[in-house]
DNA sequence: CGCTCCCGCCAGGTA
DNA sequence: TACCTGGCGGGAGCG
């Protein structure tokens, strides 16, 4: 809220970062196997254009795989690695490793060269379909997600610039305006892999150009992007983005004279929705905060933590200082409501 | 003020 | 033909 009672609003909150983020909690368990895009919207409090987003780019790294109408279903991280080297020799046959500087010519010959998308998901794609679909396809931010990533796994640069990715993926040789609306698809694409650790946005040292380095698979195998900020681990770019710590989707919206045309078709999309961590956190042990009965040393050392990690955050901006209070909330709430359901439990064979 | 990217319109596809 | 899908670009938020 502002002073003037408004909801304020904040864009951060509404990123499909933070969106991809609470989606992979929601669903990033072994038991989930279908995913339902209306309850994927309904959870999640936003509306199914936002969904389509989030699974399309998931789908480009074979992490979800359309099941038809409305639904997906979900592979995991598991498959990860080979979807990537898929996406690697895919990369490597179609040259991706050299980031062209484009002329035009060069530019057609791109073109020709990367006509076919690696297929993970073995359903919908297979008809080949009409060239109209084609042309079509080829503008999709799933293909665009897919060459995004085949840009980093064929360098041997790790850091690839906002530019270079631009001229490597879009034609620059179109018009500025075309330009300015695949840009913005990057941004998407890129907020999404750098909420899920894939990549990390960061610059270019001399020019402060912004720049992307590859993270990689290893990186989501370790990261903690389920359960703690990424923030505290790294200091050196206090300025960077991190997704996936905030709570999302409050009711507030972007200011807009009339937004409830669209309700028509999404009545849930101003609930104001919490993701529920007792559904989301499959992995307890993890969990930074650490509750539990243990002996006296094992207090100390909970308290220890717990000091210096107050003293880190003591370095942090103001921004990252809620978000990683919003994260230990969010984390509090999971683990009490994770004891009080096995209480429960134990109450009721009782 | 330029960069970033959310938001939702609406065209085209599908059941 | 009602509903699903997702490209697209306006324009708001932010540094």
């Amino acid at each position: 809220m502002d002073s003037l009672g408004r909801q304020s609003y904040s864009r951060k909150e509404k990123s499909l970062g933070v969106l991809v983020s609470n989606f992979l909690k929601l669903y990033n368990r072994d038991d989930v196997d279908l995913i339902g895009l209306d309850d994927a919207a309904g959870k999640l409090g936003v509306e199914r254009r936002r969904i389509y987003d989030v699974v399309n780019i998931l789908e480009s790294i074979g992490l979800v795989a359309r099941r038809g109408k409305n639904q997906y279903s979900w592979k995991g991280f598991g498959q990860l690695p080979r979807a990537l080297s898929e996406l690697k020799d895919e990369g490597m046959r179609e040259k991706f490793g050299i980031i062209p500087c484009v002329t035009k010519s060069e530019m057609v010959l791109y073109d020709q060269v990367r006509e076919e998308p690696l297929k993970l998901t073995p359903d919908d794609q297979e008809n080949s379909p009409s060239p109209k679909l084609d042309s079509k396809k080829e503008k999709s931010l799933w293909v665009l997600a897919q060459n995004f990533v085949k840009l980093f796994l064929c360098s041997d640069d790790d850091l690839i610039t906002l530019d270079g990715a631009t001229k490597a993926l879009l034609n620059v040789s179109q018009d500025p305006m075309n330009m300015r609306t695949k840009v913005r698809r990057l941004y998407d694409i890129a907020n999404v892999f750098s909420s899920m650790n894939l990549i990390e946005k960061t610059h270019i040292p001399e020019t402060r150009k912004p720049a992307y380095r590859w993270l990689g698979a290893k990186a989501i195998s370790e990261s903690r992007f389920l359960t703690a900020p990424a923030t505290l681990c790294d200091r050196n770019e206090p300025k960077k983005r991190v997704f996936g710590t905030e709570i999302t989707n409050f009711n507030a919206k972007r200011n807009k004279t009339d937004c409830s045309k669209d309700s028509k078709h999404y009545g849930n999309q101003n609930t104001c929705s919490v993701i529920k961590q007792e559904q989301c956190d499959s992995k307890p042990a993890e969990k930074s905060f650490v509750v539990g009965t243990g002996g006296a040393s094992k207090k100390n050392n909970v308290e220890n933590n717990h000091n210096q990690r107050l003293e880190d955050l003591e370095t942090l901006s103001s921004t990252h200082k809620l978000q990683y209070c919003n994260h230990e909330l969010i984390g509090l709430l999971g683990h009490y409501t994770e004891t009080w359901r096995s209480w429960h439990a134990e109450f009721d064979r009782k």
